[in-house]
DNA sequence: AATATGAGAGCAATCGGTTGCGCAAACATG
DNA sequence: CATGTTTGCGCAACCGATTGCTCTCATATT
C-alpha cells in the first residue's frame, strides 16, 4: 500500500492525501477527515524511507554507547539509553546504535557517511576525544553526554559539582569533619568537577579542608586496600567514594576488617548505581536522574538538528540521598 | 555530491556509475576502475536512504532490547549486542535499538510500520510473546536470542542442556554426589532446559539424583537465606545455582554464615556472568561464548532475510571453567 | 457588476539511487 | 563476407513520498 494506492482509491491526488496525513498546506476538513478515516481503516503508515528521501531527513538519530566501560557503568547506559529512547519515540524519531570506545569510531563513521542519521548522541567523552574531532569536521549536529572541554561542544551533563558541593557541606555541617576523599582518574573531566564540588562543600560550610585526605588517581583493589587501612587507623569520620566501583571497594575492605558502619566509620559515595543500592548498611550517596539526562540530550538533540537555539551546556539536578552509612549514632 | 554530478563529471550516465559501485552488470574494467578511483578521490558515499528506495531493502535490522532485566543480566546484553553490531557492521547493515518488555512492544512496531528494517532481533523471549506473535502476523523475518517454544520461530541459543549435563556429570564424576540446585523461575524455558540438563548430567554418570535437593522457582534473598542454611546443615556436597544472581545470593550467605568454600562445602553456577568473575574463591561456572551468539543471531537472520536456508534451532558451544569453588582439598 | 482575495485541489518536478531493455560496436563463427 | 553473439553503455521508468506552482471556483470588496 503506497500514498498512490490510497489517492487512486479515493479519486484525489497524492497531493491531497500527503497533505491529510502531514496536516501542513491547504485541505478542506472535510477532505482531511475522510482520508485519515480511509488510512486508519487499512492501516496504511507512510514509508519512512520515502519521505527521508523527499525531506532529506531521516527522522534517526545515533546513539554511541562506549564498548570499554566497567561493569559498574553499565546501569548507566542502561538507563541512559532508556531515556532516549523513551524521547526519541515521542518525538517520531528512531535510534540507531553504535558501539565505540576512544580510538575506534568506524560505527559512528558509518552511520554519518551513510547518511542514516541526522545527528549523533555521544554516550561517553573521551580527553582527544576522535568522535568529537570527526563529527565537528564534518558538520554533524551532535551532543555529549557528560562534558567536554572542546570549543563548541553541546553537552548535557549531571551537575556532578554542585552535587558534591551540597553533599559535602551537609556531612560537614553534621560534625563529619575529617573527610577523606577517595578518587579515580584525574584525566576525566567528570572526576575533576567531583573534586571541585568537595572543595566547593568545604568553603560553603566554612571548614578548612586536610588535603592530606585527598586521594586522586587511586587505582586497583590493592592500593585501596591500603589507603582504607590507614584511614580508619587514622580514624577520619567519613570516607567518601568518587564513583561507586571505588565506594564498593571501599565497603568490602572495611567488611573484611570488620570495622562497623556507621558506628566505627562513615561511608558516601559521589555517585549512585543500583550496583550499591542493596548494599548493607544502606550508602549515603548523590543521585542523578540518569533517564532524565538520556531524555534531555535527545531533545537538545533534535532541536540541535531543527536548528533551533540550544543551551551549550546543561546541568541536571540531583538529589542528596543520607542513607544509613553515615548515620551519627 | 549524487550519482548523478559523478556521472556529469565523468561524462558518462549514471547507470554506468551505479554499476561501477555495485560491481553488478556488464560494465568494462577501465571505466570501473575510472569511477572507482575517482570516488575515492572525492570520497563519495552513495545514500543509503536513495538506495533503500530503490531496492526495497533497508539494510538495517533492529535490536529488541528488554528493558526490564536484573543488574545481573547486563553484561550479557551489553556483550550480545556488542557480537550483534560487529556482525551487522561486517555485512554492511546497521543497527536501530528498541527498549521493549513483556507487554510493551511499541518499540518494535514502530521500526516495522515505518518500514525502517529489514527483519528484527528479539534479545529476550517472554511466554507468551507479543513480540513473536506481531512479528509472525506481520510477515516480518526475525530470530529470537534465547528459545521459543512458538512453532516456526528460528531461534539461536546456548546448549544450555547440554552444558549443564556436560558440568553436573564432571562434578559427580569427581565424587561430590549429594548435589543440591538451586533455580529460579521455571516458566522461563531456559530454566528448564538448565534442569533437564542437570538431571541428564545423573543418567550420564551413573548416579541417582536425589530430587529431594532440587528447589525450584526460588525468588528473593530471605528464601534463598533459610534455604542455603538448610543445605549447610544437610551437608550437602555441592550447591548449584542455576543463574548468577541466584548464585551470587549462595555465595553472599555462605559468607556471612562463615562457612569455608570449598572446604565446608562446593559452589557452582550455571551460568557465567562477569558479576562472579571477581569472587573470592573462584567459581565454578559454565561460560558461554555471548558475544559470539549476537554474532551467530545476527548472521541468521540476514540469511533469513536474504531467504537463504537457515537452521530453526542454533545451538552454541559451551565451556566448562572447573575453578576453586568446586576443588576437593 | 466588476474585481480582488483566498480556499481547495492537482500537475509535475524532485529527492538519489537501481535496473529492464535497447542499441551500437566489437568480436566470434561458419 | 554475412551472420550471430557478446560486450559496454545509456535511456527512461521506477521506488514512495514532498512541495512549488497553477488552476478553478466561491466568497468578499468596492
Amino acid at each position: 500500500m503506497t500514498i498512490d494506492d490510497i489517492a487512486r482509491e479515493l479519486n484525489i491526488s497524492k497531493t491531497t492525501v500527503s497533505r491529510a496525513i502531514s496536516g501542513k498546506g491547504r485541505i478542506s476538513e472535510s477532505t482531511r477527515n475522510r482520508v485519515n478515516a480511509y488510512i486508519r481503516e487499512i492501516n496504511y503508515k507512510p514509508s519512512a524511507i520515502a519521505k527521508s528521501l523527499a525531506t532529506s531527513r531521516t527522522m534517526n538519530i545515533g546513539f554511541a554507547m562506549p564498548n570499554d566501560y566497567e561493569l559498574v557503568d553499565m546501569p548507566f547506559f542502561q538507563t541512559c539509553l532508556w531515556g532516549v529512547t523513551s524521547m526519541a519515540m515521542r518525538m517520531d524519531q528512531d535510534v540507531f546504535i553504535s558501539m565505540v570506545d576512544s580510538n575506534d569510531i568506524s560505527g559512528i563513521i558509518r552511520l554519518v557517511e551513510n547518511h542514516k542519521v541526522d545527528g549523533m548522541l555521544l554516550g561517553r567523552t573521551y580527553t582527544d576525544d576522535k568522535a568529537i574531532a570527526y563529527l565537528q569536521e564534518n558538520n554533524i549536529p551532535f551532543v555529549t553526554i557528560g562534558s567536554s572541554e572542546v570549543e563548541g561542544v553541546i553537552q548535557v551533563d549531571n551537575n556532578d559539582r554542585e552535587g558534591c558541593a551540597e553533599l559535602t557541606s551537609i556531612l560537614l555541617l553534621k560534625g563529619l569533619k575529617r573527610l577523606a576523599l577517595i578518587g579515580g582518574d584525574s584525566t576525566y573531566i567528570v572526576n575533576n568537577n567531583r573534586l571541585n564540588g568537595f572543595l566547593d562543600g568545604f568553603k560553603r560550610a566554612g571548614v578548612k579542608p586536610d588535603k592530606s585526605l585527598v586521594y586522586m588517581d587511586v587505582k586497583g583493589a590493592f592500593v585501596i586496600d591500603k589507603l582504607v587501612a590507614k584511614l580508619v587507623e587514622d580514624k577520619v569520620d567519613c570516607i567518601i567514594g568518587m564513583d561507586d566501583a571505588i565506594c564498593e571497594a571501599i565497603l568490602t575492605n572495611l567488611v573484611k576488617r570488620d570495622v562497623n558502619i556507621p558506628r566505627d566509620i562513615k561511608v558516601a559515595s559521589f555517585f549512585n548505581s543500583s550496583l550499591l543500592e542493596h548494599n548493607q548498611p544502606s550508602v549515603t550517596s548523590l543521585k542523578y536522574n540518569v533517564e532524565q539526562l538520556g531524555m534531555t540530550a535527545c531533545s537538545t538533540l533534535l532541536d540541535l538538528i531543527e536548528e533551533k537555539e540550544v543551551r551549550p551546556v546543561t546541568l541536571l539536578g540531583f538529589e542528596v540521598a543520607m542513607k544509613e552509612s553515615t548515620k551519627i549514632i
